[in-house]
DNA sequence: TTTCGTAGAGAACGTGCGTTCTCTCGGCTA
DNA sequence: TAGCCGAGAGAACGCACGTTCTCTACGAAA
């Protein structure tokens, strides 16, 4: 029980509150529904998140790391630069057609929270940054100007909300196509 | 009294509404607070809007009428289809650049309570789609191949997202410079 | 075996919010 | 003038949720 065993704890309820949390909504699960789906003491719960804005923020951290990890699984198929740019839109196009994929966690819970809690509005915009730093190496790697990598970061980003809202999954292939034109413009001049 | 004063009446809570809910999220205001600042009797706030959920569609359904007429007069100026879209852009940027600019809100409204109200998911939706079909005409009337649309609308999506979380006002500038390359390669192929 | 510490289970508390109810007052009618 | 209708003001209600408190029971140490 020493501190494997804590962790795992930890992990399990992140992982609770992640899947209730991104598919309700944040504000619509109560801590008592997190309980029961982590199967663990409130007592517990508490010591190991002692509010529910950091239980939040700590859902936030990890689904940053499971981003950032997709992310990199996908580009590790990819020869060079250029296609593991592309790799990021064809990693889009699956998650979208996941049965449960309601949006990107990070829009949703600014959209939510952002205004409410600081450390929300922190984490969202972290894991924004970090992606689009991401997206720069692989734009100045692949030898194109720097102004391209704001559009490529655009573009995902727009796939999410589009795919989200409108329920089209072919967001990300238009976004891909997109990316294609804009990588190949930058690169022949 | 009459028709004139109802509406009137309905205008100023919608108007507070929208300021209110726009600005904390639509969890965090508490319908007196809607009334204290519309001036207006509970009572007469529930006869004219029964539930919060109605009352934030109307608050929805007048933003799409702003952001409507926002779009056509920012098109207005323009001589051709190409430079109405590009106007789309512009538009964004003047936006991105106010104050009080906390990103779309229909996203937000969508990641706030899209899980919870088919309503509010609704309204998003007919938002998003009847912005995709205004961009889908627009490059019809250019000439360009229709795939071309959606492009120009995830780039708008984007942009938004972009500059709401990340606080970078520049993302209108980026997804304008994207659209001009898209566009024109969409043109000459 | 007894005692002490700890952890689990869930009751309880305070608060806030959506919604409804009640009371009162002002104006119109006979 | 007396009675009635409607609307405004806000108190009240019920509920849900985040957080804390209490009680119980079990296991380890002496």
């Amino acid at each position: 029980m020493s501190t494997s065993n804590v962790l795992a704890e930890r992990e399990q309820i992140v992982a609770a509150a992640d899947r209730l949390f991104y598919t309700h909504g944040i504000q619509a699960v109560g801590i008592d529904r997190v309980r029961t789906a982590s199967g663990v003491s409130l007592k517990k719960l508490y010591s190991l998140f002692p509010s529910k804005d950091a239980l939040l923020v700590a859902v936030l951290r990890h689904r940053t790391g499971e981003w950032d990890a997709g992310i990199a699984e996908a580009a590790a198929q990819a020869t060079d630069a250029r296609e593991k740019i592309l790799a990021i839109y064809d990693f889009l196009n699956e998650w979208f057609r996941q049965d449960d994929f309601r949006g990107c966690a990070f829009i949703n819970s600014f959209g939510e929270l952002g205004a409410v809690s600081p450390n929300v509005a922190t984490v969202a915009r972290d894991q924004k940054v970090t992606f689009q730093r991401y997206v720069a190496n692989l734009v100045d790697e692949a030898g194109a100007p720097a102004s391209l990598a704001p559009q490529l970061a655009i573009l995902a980003e727009g796939a999410q909300t589009t795919a989200a809202i409108s329920g089209t999954p072919d967001a990300a292939a238009h976004a891909r196509a997109a990316a294609v034109v804009l990588i190949d413009a930058a690169l022949s001049s």
